[in-house]
DNA sequence: GTGAAAGCGCTAACAT
DNA sequence: ATGTTAGCGCTTTCAC
């Protein structure tokens, strides 16, 4: 590959002269930036970002840990942190955390050896443990994405609480009195935020309220659905607490020919994009992704820049509610696209 | 940030040694060992890929360059790559397309700049013009992912004509004899042979066979779908070009009333994660993501190993035909997760 | 306005 | 078995 010395050679000029003018770091006379960037051109020079992000000790980049798969929102998070990132000028690097405490150590130790100048972290289970005190100790400007976790970094993450409590209430409302949670990976405080909204409701309203383990898995989720479901005396609705976990309970419910909302009303934290085309279409907790990666590299920016604040922040999304016909009340329902009828509180 | 300096110093040796204990790339003695890899364990050293990147010219990264929004297969595709790229001691970083010429040009010159050991590209519709003779020239060993391109690299993309011919025959056999397809972006080597794939059953079975555009889009594949169907004589069934058209097409379809498989039959190329939940479920291609990303990874990696045959290769993975209810023939279906029951020829 | 030279943190001959 | 030294390709003081 052609280097900045082979640049500067051709030009007749020292290298640090063409470091100038591609940088714009100091007035160059006419003639000698033309012709640097006539060899530029000629060469077909390209920078090496290692050697520059070595001597300037900046990467400009940005790195992203999280988990991949079965991440519904994969796609949406990464595009959206893509373009907010790259508009700043940073690009993005990614390490798969498969949240999972072991891996998520390792991802995050690949990114600080790139020496990405920020990290974005949706925090495993166990992250308090090994993650996050060594990006602590690094030095590594972070912030934890979709889950909070006890630490000294900012955090942006949707509202939990509030919005499962409201599932459950929208069901309590239509005259259900035994329903069921399916929960998602235990440890996550997403998970107990979810979990915890549930049991509000189940204790204000005295309702016969079970939760399922589903591990924030399809396959689990549907086991967990068919056994508890399965027997005469089963609940007539249910909660899923996410994305992946609700193909898995509509799954089971199938194999059950057990009919929503007739036999069992089903409601959602997540709005999967298909959620107006199943039948029922389902009513849904709509997050908004794109918000939160947006703010998550806002965050990142201003710390990076200093202009954030000193204390660390804790920053919720607000999701909306799509009601739709899956939960079989008796209220408006839009069989369309899934419209913002009522924002949770 | 400690370098390798402070540990050498820490431990009383020198920093090629304490580089070749962490490499293991020369013999050291018992103690010298301990006393360097005790003094990392004091320090919390980490190395610096910049510098040992720069210092070996080689990264051991590949780069993956890719539409990532609206990508229905995107978090199966990073994360096979990602754990195939990983599993032989190379990290992922990526830059998006954005399926557009100049956006992609500048994705492939960015992660050039990273020097990445190689690039896995999904074309977009002028690679040819730019990308691609860039990245010939520049010299970095690349693998064309998804798409064909008339270039030097490897390249791996799933079959696309007979598996779309199968599809549009199996709506003739049902007894259909006007049929649409929705296409996806023109221009797209995956766009034309799904195209051919159908125009060439239109023809062996004299079909009445309209192209509509769907630009790979949920909201134009809608539009197009509701134009084309609004009219009396409309066709009655329909062949949908990729997964993200076909959320447009059944939201087309039932914003028009028009009821499937007995108003309009539906089958699709790509098989939704949804497919089996809609009702009806989905008679579609599935095509086997993960295949075609350990495919790309193992053909980069035998290229940088020099393993690979000179002479460019070019591979398809087969999809499989999945049949379910939507194409509302007599044939055996199954309502479950839909397992394969006819193979692609 | 431009050049010379030191240095970013590492690796890899080359010595000993 | 270990130390010395010269880079890798760039940025950035410091001179002129």
């Amino acid at each position: 590959m052609v280097t900045m010395a082979d640049v500067a050679r051709l030009a007749g000029v020292n290298a640090s002269t063409v470091s100038h003018v591609l940088n714009g770091t100091r007035t160059v006379s006419g003639p000698t930036r033309e012709a640097v960037l006539d060899a530029v051109a000629r060469t077909g020079y390209r920078q090496n970002t290692l050697a520059r992000s070595l001597a300037r000790s900046s990467t400009t980049t940005l790195g992203l840990a999280s988990r991949f798969v079965s991440n519904p929102h994969f796609a949406d998070l990464v595009t959206s942190i893509e373009s907010t990132a790259r508009r700043a000028g940073y690009s993005l690097v990614l390490a798969d955390t498969h949240d999972d405490p072991a891996q998520e150590l390792r991802a995050v130790h690949e990114l600080a050896d790139r020496r990405v100048d920020g990290l974005l972290l949706a925090p495993s289970v166990h992250a308090v443990d090994e993650a996050l005190p060594f990006l602590a100790r690094a030095g590594i400007p972070t912030v934890l994405l979709d889950r909070f976790a006890d630490c000294v970094f900012d955090q942006v993450a949707p509202e939990n609480t509030d919005a499962t409590a409201l599932l459950t209430a929208h069901l309590a409302d239509a005259g259900h009195t035994s329903v069921a949670f399916v929960a998602g990976l235990a440890g996550l405080s997403s998970t107990s935020e979810r979990t915890a909204g549930f049991h509000r409701v189940v204790r204000e309203r005295g309702l016969d309220g079970v939760v399922l383990d589903g591990r924030s898995e399809t396959p689990v989720a549907e086991a967990a659905v068919l056994s508890a479901f399965a027997s005469p005396g089963h609940p007539t609705a249910v909660v899923v607490g996410n994305n992946s976990m609700t193909v898995g309970a509509l799954r089971a419910l199938r194999t059950l020919r057990l009919r929503i909302p007739d036999d069992v009303a089903l409601v959602c934290y997540d709005d999967p994009e298909w959620a107006d085309l199943v039948d029922p279409p389902l009513t849904a907790i709509h997050q908004d992704v794109p918000a939160m990666a947006t703010r998550a590299v806002t965050m990142i920016l201003e710390r990076l820049a200093g202009t954030a604040p000193a204390a660390p922040r804790r920053e919720r999304i607000r999701p909306t509610f799509r009601h739709r016909a899956s939960c079989g009340c008796a209220g408006p329902v839009r069989h369309d696209r899934g419209e913002l009828l009522t924002p949770v509180p």
